[in-house]
DNA sequence: ACCTGAACACCGTTCAAGT
DNA sequence: ACCTGAACACCGTTCAAGT
């Protein structure tokens, strides 16, 4: 048995992050198990290896897809709204949005570390900087002038500070507080920082 | 070959705790594996059960003194500073001082999650909530009258907010800064805070 | 009573062997 | 060329068997 060629390489590629991406969803990024995955997709573990390096590389792809529908939600959100400071405060919102509804994806992309020695590939660093570039942009409207050092620092403090907030409250250990007062806090946090930075 | 007797079940404990500290110091919270801590300590694997349940109570149990440390160093802080928003300042700068300088112990806090069916034993709360209190105190200081609910609120918001920039700058995955340059975030960071909640 | 170490189930990864 | 599935190394956990 073998050589089925049912399905193209790319067709198994999106087989198994569908896959992975159900299972996490569903139960977890502990429970992201090759094995899992495999018999999810009618195939053997052999079989993922031919479309992904490994374990890892596989995870990353599935983080970097979060990355771009988070970057896409996002991005709907800009489109929205016109004036500078409005659309920061949405973009946090949304932010914390999408953390909750998708909590278990989102969680995901900062559970594992990479390792100091090897660099994160060049695909997924532009997913990431895809997010923060909104977000210096709309810096950049909200007082002209400013380095793009300074726009960058100050849309990694203020995205750090949302997402602080997110994941600690998210993660409900801590007295629990429904999503509209975590919201609270954020929108407390944002109006202050903007506030602050630009007076 | 059995009953040794060298050491007290406590003095084994104390070895097995202080033996995955290190190895989490220098290597990382992923290689922290029981075969390594039994051989790091001479006993064998089985000896580890006899002290700790399972590998998820000796994790928590090396969280819980981390958790210790870093209360410890923060209530220092807060001796020396009796003008409360001075003391806020000052507790926000310890608080990434010590992530820095413990990067892979405060990392190993967040990592794992806590399966939602099962709750964080009272002992571990208590240490948790030991951290907040001291900061819950300084919000009824800055202006007295408001509500416990009110400055436990604002206590997660601050640490959230703080916490996020800690995490995501020590990545270091975006665009590095230097820990200067996050200490100018975090500071950024609470002061508007502060100006924002009390103006 | 204390401790060992073999055994088990499960994991990621590899690769010779089939079609 | 595509895919299988047995095999390997390694992991957490258990427990009968030693002293």
């Amino acid at each position: 048995m073998a050589r089925r060629s049912e399905h193209s390489q790319e067709e198994i590629k999106e087989m198994v992050l569908q896959a992975a991406e159900t299972i996490v969803n569903e139960e977890g990024f502990h429970s992201l198990k090759v094995r899992k995955v495999a018999m999810e997709i009618g195939y053997t573990v052999g079989s993922i290896y031919m479309v992904f390096e490994n374990m890892a590389d596989l995870i990353l792809h599935v983080k970097g897809r979060t990355l771009d529908e988070l970057a896409d939600y996002l991005e709907a959100i800009v489109a929205e709204n016109a004036e500078p400071e409005q659309c920061i405060l949405a973009l946090s919102k949304g932010y914390l949005t999408f953390a909750n509804q998708h909590y278990n994806r989102w969680r995901m992309i900062f559970e594992v570390k990479q390792p100091e020695d090897e660099e994160l590939p060049l695909w997924y660093q532009a997913k990431v900087n895809r997010i923060f570039a909104g977000v210096e942009q709309l810096f950049d409207q909200l007082k002209p002038g400013q380095t793009n050092q300074q726009n960058k620092l100050k849309a990694r403090a203020l995205w750090g500070g949302v997402h602080g907030i997110c994941m600690l409250s998210l993660d409900g250990k801590l007295g629990i507080v429904g999503v509209d007062d975590i919201e609270e806090l954020v929108v407390v946090l944002v109006r202050n920082f903007i506030a602050g930075c630009y007076r």
